[in-house]
RNA sequence: GGCCCCGUUGUGUAGUGGCCUAGCACGCCGCCCUCUCAAGGCGGUAGCGCGGGUUCGAAUCCCGUCGGGGCUACCA
């Protein structure tokens, strides 16, 4: 095992959205290709926007897809606890010593009255940050602000200099020090944030790179500064590109495609979403855009990461489900479809071993033509309707015209006495009857039997789908036609 | 406004000085196959933002320019 310890440490808020995905997936890769650790942690210190609801999505995202972590919530490990929200001493204890030292100092200044320099400086053409008014308070000037009721904020003293570094993903970079103010740590009521928890746990938690958006690149010179501060090793950065929705713009989560839950919905596989998702911003080399999490792993090299941003392109996401869909196993398929038929009631919660049988079988004929699992029910509902199949009313009126009913009648005529009911026999017979006998075009003689035994014009092969249904449905089903 | 990132067909990418008359995939269009729809096969469409350099030679290196995006919080 490597020494590269990498993380994924999300904020439980609303659900977890694509974006947030492909970034756990670019640390998952670089850690299984590193033979080193994927540690998970759960940044919820902020309780007024954090739910155990959204940290529960969160586990269940990273499970169904795949992303194993080696330490963090629900395994554990040597670092606990994984929750931020478990971890306020720690972060109090670092604030006081920063204090301490004079790394850090506190601000009395109000959010009114910075809003208002800051207006003046943007007025002025100057740079807007904090100017350090609180740096070097005395002690009756703080008597006096603590005489008025305010409360402070905890901010990090920032040293005058320069910061660099090389980004893995985008190579040297550098951002002057005039540039980075004095930023916050504590807020007022106490409560921690992000600019000071996530630096101090990947201290904690030994954190040898950090893979993170492009959104947090402009924020690492605050980074560095808390490393410096606190006489840690500095871990190395990359800042992975977004991913954008539409209109040029960074997805969002009002984008339904950003929803993460859409796709578990729809009935996209874990294997494509993940293999999409590395798509975006990085490429397995060749002419190769088909592949698993394991060979993703195998070939995944961060330097190889594209900086540029990736737009989000739902057709090729679904395009790469049917790739993975037909690279399935018919029964693994079969398996797979299943909660989507029990939801959409074309199966009940009880299967029979009938039913069981029937599906595997049909399996095969729906299987070039999924694009997502959740198109199956349409497809195969006819097979189970049972005494509930009704002909879709659309269809009915567009095929099942007079002339149509014509060709209904013939086709019962002919099959009727037919004993061996299997596709090869069933085309036999039709053929002769429809386009032989009554000298019609292929299309127009199976269209309205299609219609009649599927109830759909678009359906899974027709003499095959008669075969499952079986003699006495098929004929039942062009009776109830000749009849309605 | 300031700072930063990014720039190959519509989209994702390959390409790291000659193998590029720029490859692949999705999309789109057409044809074939065909009982519908797919899948599959074949073909087509469309791109190195622009301008200067460097070089015998540039998508690849340098500069400028333009364009897009992000940050600029007591959010992350």
């Amino acid at each position: 095992m490597s020494d590269v310890r990498v993380r994924f440490c999300p904020s439980p808020t609303g659900n977890p959205h694509v974006g947030m995905i492909r970034t756990a997936l670019f640390n998952w890769a670089y850690a299984r290709h590193t033979g080193g650790t994927f540690v998970f942690r759960i940044e919820d210190t902020d309780s007024a926007r954090d739910s155990e609801q959204s940290y529960q999505a969160l586990v269940d995202a990273l499970r169904w897809l795949h992303l194993d972590w080696d330490e963090g919530p629900e395994v554990g490990g040597p670092h606990e606890p994984y929750r931020q929200s478990q971890r306020m001493d720690l972060y109090a204890q670092v604030a006081a010593d920063l204090l301490e030292q004079g790394k850090a100092y506190r601000c009395y200044c109000t959010p009114e009255e910075l809003e208002q320099r800051r207006e003046v400086a943007r007025a002025e053409n100057r740079a807007p940050g904090y100017e350090g008014t609180c740096r070097h308070l005395t002690a009756e000037q703080v008597a006096q602000f603590e005489a008025q009721g305010r409360q402070p904020v905890i901010r990090v003293l920032m040293p005058d200099k320069d910061w660099q570094w090389d980004d893995l993903v985008r190579g040297p970079l550098e951002i002057k020090g005039a540039h980075v103010p004095d930023f916050v740590i504590v807020r007022a009521n106490g409560e921690p944030l992000y600019t000071l928890v996530n630096p101090v746990d990947d201290i904690a938690m030994q954190i040898t790179h950090v893979l993170r958006g492009e959104d947090l690149l402009s924020s690492t010179p605050r980074q560095l500064a808390m490393y410096e501060a606190l006489g840690a090793p500095v871990p190395r950065f990359g800042h992975l590109p977004y991913v954008m929705g539409e209109g040029n713009k960074k997805l969002s989560k009002r984008d339904p495609q950003s929803n993460f839950q859409m796709y578990v919905d729809e009935g996209y596989l874990p294997e494509a979403l993940v293999n999409y998702l590395a798509l975006l911003g990085w490429s397995i080399g060749e002419d190769r855009e088909f592949f698993s999490l394991q060979e993703m792993a195998a070939a995944f090299d961060i330097s190889r990461v594209n900086p540029n941003p990736a737009r989000f392109d739902l057709k090729k996401c679904t395009a790469i489900n049917g790739d993975w869909i037909r690279a399935l196993d018919a029964s693994d398929l079969a398996d797979r479809m299943v909660p989507f038929l029990q939801r959409d009631g074309v199966l009940g919660l009880q299967i029979s071993e009938d039913q069981r049988q029937l599906l595997v079988a049909a399996t095969p004929l729906v299987q070039e033509r999924l694009e997502t699992l959740a198109q199956a029910s349409g497809m195969l509902g006819f097979l189970f309707a049972g005494d509930g199949f009704a002909v879709n009313p659309d269809d009915a009126q567009k095929v099942l015209t007079e002339q149509g009913r014509e060709v209904v009648r013939a086709a019962w005529e002919a099959l009727e006495p037919l004993d061996d009911f299997a596709a090869g026999p069933i085309q036999e017979v039709l053929r002769e009857a429809l386009v032989a006998g009554l000298g019609i075009k292929p299309k127009l003689a199976f269209g309205p039997v299609r219609v009649a035994v599927t109830g759909r014009r678009v359906s899974p092969p027709l003499f095959e789908s008669m075969e499952l249904l079986g003699r006495e449905q098929s004929l039942t089903r062009l009776r109830a036609v000749l009849e309605g």
